[in-house]
DNA sequence: CAAATATTCAATAGAATTATTGAATACTAT
DNA sequence: ATAGTATTCAATAATTCTATTGAATATTTG
């Protein structure tokens, strides 16, 4: 094979994966597979997208094998390939949050519309015994994978299920990513009544991921 | 700010940046660039475009800010904007290794053909007293940045100068990283020299992303 | 088998991307 | 200033991408 067609080769190839990042509704889906399977519907609607869109963006996600399908009865579950794939969005993400100064100050400034700012780090509060995480994702998404010693209590259902919590400890809330304004709801709901609550920034699978950094 | 507004805003400036990734040109003009700093022509003959095509490519780069334009009597230096830059193709890289087979295939068969399969990686190697490293890129490359005990020489220049090398070390090539293939000629040549060599898949870069790790 | 539901497909129009060409700009050196 | 060189710009046509619409397919349930 000639040096030329070889790297032709190669570069399209990894392009032909990278394409399938490079669209905002691509990428919202992609941060909400990582929490947990879900069905072409339940992606539409959290996305705010047509059916049919979220059913042809996960076409284009499965032939670049960024995320794989089940089926189970009449629907079918579409879940992130594996943790390449998200280490993959992970880098782009905090490539972008350091790179690209609007992304940051998109994201502060709705942190201090819902007062949820500023956040906090999982390394700042792991071994903190003042704090406890809560995790205010779906069930689902919490059964698939949850940090340690965290509450579940979904973000619906939080303003009933206040009493659960210690009062006297700081709730760390977190949920989806960095993204996902469930935590932010959390903080605020939880400030407004009388906890000391933060908001961390890192998901489930963003810490998963550096798991070696914070074992011993 | 609206929940939904938030999340287009933010999804649709990091796929801005994403977008600069999805090209096989770019892919590989970012490659090259981690590398050091190349001037529109050195980067046009390397990939084999036209001038007039690098530079448009380069302005898109530019304009994600991914790559940042230094001038210098009547060159422009185009540099990579920083590790977070390198560490995002290095991801989609290492995904495109693991979940494309092709990329794997191609890269394997081209090894093959080259007579430099297996590589070898810098862990196996780095402690390693029968191991002499060689890095035969161009020399400011070298200059920019090398593995430490490295010889530096550029591939063009190898053939005249074997004397240099130990005979009895195994002689490890590396060059821009896998996807380069002047460490492949230079396996193949110390090879049909009698000398023991292997190609390093890493690049220099690789191995300070994770400095960390080969510290302790 | 028929009805109901989840998902995909096909067609379309508008928008964005790409490589090429040749001209324009910006800087240096004489 | 003028000439020379490096780089960018502008215009173009071919291709690809995107959201929408409505129809088609596949599976379960009755």
């Amino acid at each position: 094979m000639e040096k030329r067609l070889f790297k032709d080769a190669i570069y399209t190839a990894i392009a032909g994966m990278t394409k399938a990042f490079s669209n905002a509704n691509r990428l919202e889906i992609l941060d909400l597979l990582a929490n947990g399977e879900k069905t072409v519907e339940e992606i539409a609607t959290q996305t705010s997208m047509s059916v049919a869109n979220a059913s042809q963006h996960l076409q284009i996600l499965k032939n670049a094998r960024l995320v794989g399908a089940r089926r189970q009865g009449t629907f079918i579950y579409y879940a992130l390939s594996g943790l390449k794939a998200y280490a993959a969005w992970k880098a782009l993400r905090d490539m972008a949050l350091e790179l690209e100064p609007d992304v940051q100050r998109t994201l502060d400034q709705y942190r201090l519309e819902t007062n949820s700012y500023p956040g906090c780090h999982f390394d700042e509060i792991y071994q903190e015994p003042a704090a406890q995480l809560l995790d205010v994702r779906p069930v689902e998404e919490f059964a698939a994978g949850h940090l340690s010693n965290a509450l579940s209590i979904p973000i619906q259902e939080l303003s009933e299920r206040l009493g659960e919590l210690p009062r006297h400890k700081t709730i760390i809330a977190y949920c989806r990513g960095p993204f996902c304004t469930y935590a932010d709801e959390a903080v605020a709901l939880l400030k407004a009544n009388g906890y000391k609550a933060l908001r961390l920034e890192e998901s489930y699978l963003d810490i998963n991921l550096n798991e070696d950094q914070w074992k011993n």
